[in-house]
RNA sequence: GGUGCCGUAGGCAAAUUGGUAAAGCCGUCGAUCUUUCAAGUCGAUGCUUGCGGGUUCAACUCCCGUCGGCACUGCCA
């Protein structure tokens, strides 16, 4: 049997992380085994779902580098197949209409706390007559659909990660919803755990590989394919991503989707192989880092980890600085641009490529993320802003006669090169009877406003070759003077 | 409350069928390089495997009990 497994996310809020790394799981399943990785959309909620959420899932699994096979489905074309498989169920004595309103509902669910019993609905509408529907009918009332639960069934499968698992059927909360409620003898929108079973048969999906939040729907989703007559596929429920306090990671937690983390300079690569750390692990000759292709040949649910793993922001921008470290200069100067333009630092994209490509060159060695050099470089293109540290050095003793000094020794006119930098640094240490570091401090302050930051050499390089150090440098003396 | 799942250092985690002194990575700390920060390099710190029993020559790995955490418990997905 071929291998076709799914991902099937709902377009109520952007592409989660959580989602996405149920993705990355399912499509280095696919990848491992050879099979079909399936995109399906489940928006059967019409109220909460939205077009430009499908659009945002769909921009992140592409950017992520998770592209699928078949799809993207959508269950909202398909709303004629679910309906004709409720009238299935309800031909075939499985399912029934039950007419309690809400109200009933809640007062019922109400009482059972009041008696300390979990609360269930009591299939009291599982045997009306007749006459009885006919009764509720009159009065105005709509039905839903119910499919029935036995209470004394006992389910059972064996998880791709945690290995048996059984459930009572009795603990599955009475017949379940399988339909919103209609006008008489309609058939109202399809719920999900009806949705997902017939979708799942129709795509012949063969592994349904989910969060760990879905195992309680799956004994009710296996009677689902029973009464449907079709195979029960096989089920592998991950682990689930965790906050710092343990619990699991929502929207609360700040940022949680996939294009906030785009956003903030993370790599697709840096994520997807973080992702796939949060419960896989590569076996011994691999080491951490990889890329998704070369988990995809490793990969294998007996090496995923059965507790939740709490989200380490530390790991996670260490392993992209990691990516960031190792990339092509043009290629970080490519991805850079579009920060540097967000911050409206001036430049010409063509014309100063030459320019902008030395700046990635010394800023990426010591990024994690892409958006930190928007502030490191800050310097290298907007008028100077003086940290408190760095006026104060310009003002001690020495400081403005270093800087004039080398103002002395260079040459307007002359493009400068590293050596005569260097050159300059030693003549005027040795001329003036300065020590080094306060000269170089002297420069650093003058030139960057700051006293830490890239290197400084390098730095002055940049700027001289855009003409903006000799201004500096006066105004960096008159700073000392004052 | 009920049901289910889970429990190896601060975090992620490894440990062939129970068998050496419980890998590795991140973090932390220190050293080194540098005018500086970051990065890099080198080194160090930390778990008696939630806890208590039991089986065994031997248990993180098996059994019993106990505690804790999380998830689910909808006419959401």
């Amino acid at each position: 049997m071929s291998v076709r497994v799914r991902i099937a996310p709902s377009p109520t809020g952007n592409l989660h992380i959580g989602t996405a790394r149920t993705a990355v799981f399912n499509w280095l399943f696919a990848r491992h085994q050879g099979g079909k990785f399936i995109l399906r959309i489940e928006d059967t909620d019409l109220e909460r779902s939205q077009p430009e959420f499908t659009q945002n899932i769909l921009d992140g699994l592409t950017w992520l580098g998770l592209t699928w096979d078949e799809g993207p489905f959508f269950q909202s074309d398909r709303m004629d197949l679910y309906a004709q498989n409720i009238q299935a169920l309800l031909d075939k004595g499985l399912a029934y209409r039950a007419y309690d309103t809400p109200e009933e509902l809640e007062a019922m669910r109400e009482a059972q706390k009041a008696r300390h019993e979990a609360p269930r609905y009591d299939n009291r509408h599982r045997n009306l007559t007749p006459e009885q529907q006919a009764a509720f009918e009159a009065e105005g009332r709509k039905a839903v659909i119910r499919f029935k639960i036995d209470d004394d069934r006992e389910i059972s499968w064996i998880d791709l990660v945690r290995g048996t698992v059984t459930w009572k059927g009795r603990d599955l909360g009475g017949d379940i919803v399988i339909s919103r409620a209609a006008d008489t003898h309609g058939i109202g929108q399809p719920l999900y755990n009806f949705v997902v079973v017939v979708d799942d048969i129709e795509m012949q999906i063969s592994h349904v590989i989910r969060g760990e939040d879905h195992i309680g729907n799956t004994p009710k989703q296996i009677l689902l394919y029973e009464a449907l007559g079709a195979t029960v596929p096989e089920f592998g429920h991950t682990p689930l991503i965790l906050n710092q306090a343990g619990q699991k990671l929502s929207k609360r937690d700040g940022v949680t989707s996939i294009s906030d983390f785009k956003q903030m300079g993370y790599t697709p690569e840096g994520i997807t192989n973080y992702m796939t750390l949060l419960g896989w692990s590569p076996p011994e000759p691999m080491t951490e880092i990889f890329t998704l292709a070369e988990a995809a040949q490793q990969f294998g649910f007996d090496r995923v980890n059965k507790a939740g793993a709490k989200f380490d922001w530390d790991k996670l921008n260490w392993l992209n600085g990691q990516y960031l470290h190792s990339m092509p200069v043009e290629h970080i100067t490519d991805t850079l641009i579009p920060y540097w333009r967000d911050a409206n630092y001036p430049f010409d994209e063509t014309r100063d490529r030459n320019w902008l490509e030395q700046i990635a060159a010394l800023v990426a060695p010591s990024l994690s993320r892409l958006d930190e050099a928007v502030p490191m470089t800050r310097y290298l293109f907007m008028p100077l802003t003086f940290t408190e540290e760095a006026k104060a050095h310009l003002q001690q003793d020495g400081s403005a006669t270093a800087l004039k000094a080398i103002l002395a020794a260079t040459d307007p006119d002359t493009q400068l090169t590293e050596d005569a930098i260097q050159t300059v640094i030693k003549q005027v240490v040795k001329e003036q009877n300065l020590k080094k570091g306060l000269v170089m401090k002297s420069l650093r302050a003058s030139l960057t406003g700051a006293l830490q930051g890239p290197d400084l050499v390098q730095s002055w390089l940049l700027l001289n070759q855009k003409g903006m150090d000799r201004d500096r440098f006066e105004q960096a003396i008159a700073i000392s003077a004052s």
